[in-house]
DNA sequence: TTTGGTACTGCAACATAGTTGCATTAGATT
DNA sequence: AATCTAATGCAACTATGTTGCAGTACCAAA
């Protein structure tokens, strides 16, 4: 697919990935990042770091985007079936590592699954 | 909660969701009913009929808020952990009856849970 | 190490979804 | 009918995300 160039902007990225083990709102990485790129540019090289399988998306609950470090991504398949969990407190979000089967469901040919999971978290639950 | 006057406009909406068996996003109902009624006051009206367990609200993946008829829903309990199943042709919503168990994950305390299926529809796989 | 093609970036303007404050209207209750 | 207040319309706003285009900088090839 497309080529992605090592230029500053990715590598600060890609630095801000490797420093962070939740997964990231495009509005925070635009937010962190306004002092050095552009928020267009920002968007873009997430869409490319995407399509390039070293980052999938999805949307929380609130209809934001997130990103988060692939690790069984491919360039062909971003289709980790794994869930996401929420903390309805902070909104911090991780991706969990179980393996959640696509459910069957009779009559529907279903490809993938967006699976959310809300509560709260450890940081948050000992206040 | 809030007290629900029955309005034109919020049998309006009553009326268009007793006539769908599918969900319906925001937007849509927006541009349905823009010759009856402001934005603002679609969305406040969803928002009490949700409060009011008629109907529930959830994101596709695109962002967007969409909203569907409620069958298990109380005005305590919205969470039905019902799937939903998007068409990534047509993006049409439909509410799935099947009831999903709500995965348990390790040292996570979970609520609640939003599944999202994708995958093609019947109208949309016959093409 | 310079050159040149083009991937990438910044900017400004735009698109769209959703929200808020406030003045006015219209259900419901008496 | 009078009245209380929930509900509405409007306009202005916020926020997220997108687009076109001109200029910049990466990288490979000479």
């Amino acid at each position: 697919m497309g080529i992605i160039r090592k230029t500053k902007s990715v590598e600060l990225l890609l630095d801000i990935f490797s420093q962070n083990s939740n997964a990231l709102s495009v509005v925070n990485l635009v937010k962190k990042t306004k002092n050095q790129m552009n928020k267009t540019t920002v968007y873009r090289i997430l869409e490319r770091m995407e399509s390039e399988g070293v980052v999938h998306s999805f949307n929380d609950i609130n209809g934001n985007k997130w990103y988060a470090k692939c690790h069984s991504c491919s360039s062909d398949n971003h289709l980790d079936s794994h869930p996401h969990f929420q903390c309805k407190d902070c909104g911090a979000i991780e991706c969990l590592s179980v393996e959640i089967a696509i459910p069957k469901v009779p009559n529907f040919q279903i490809d993938s699954a967006e699976i959310m999971l809300v509560g709260t978290c450890r940081n948050c639950s000992i206040v």
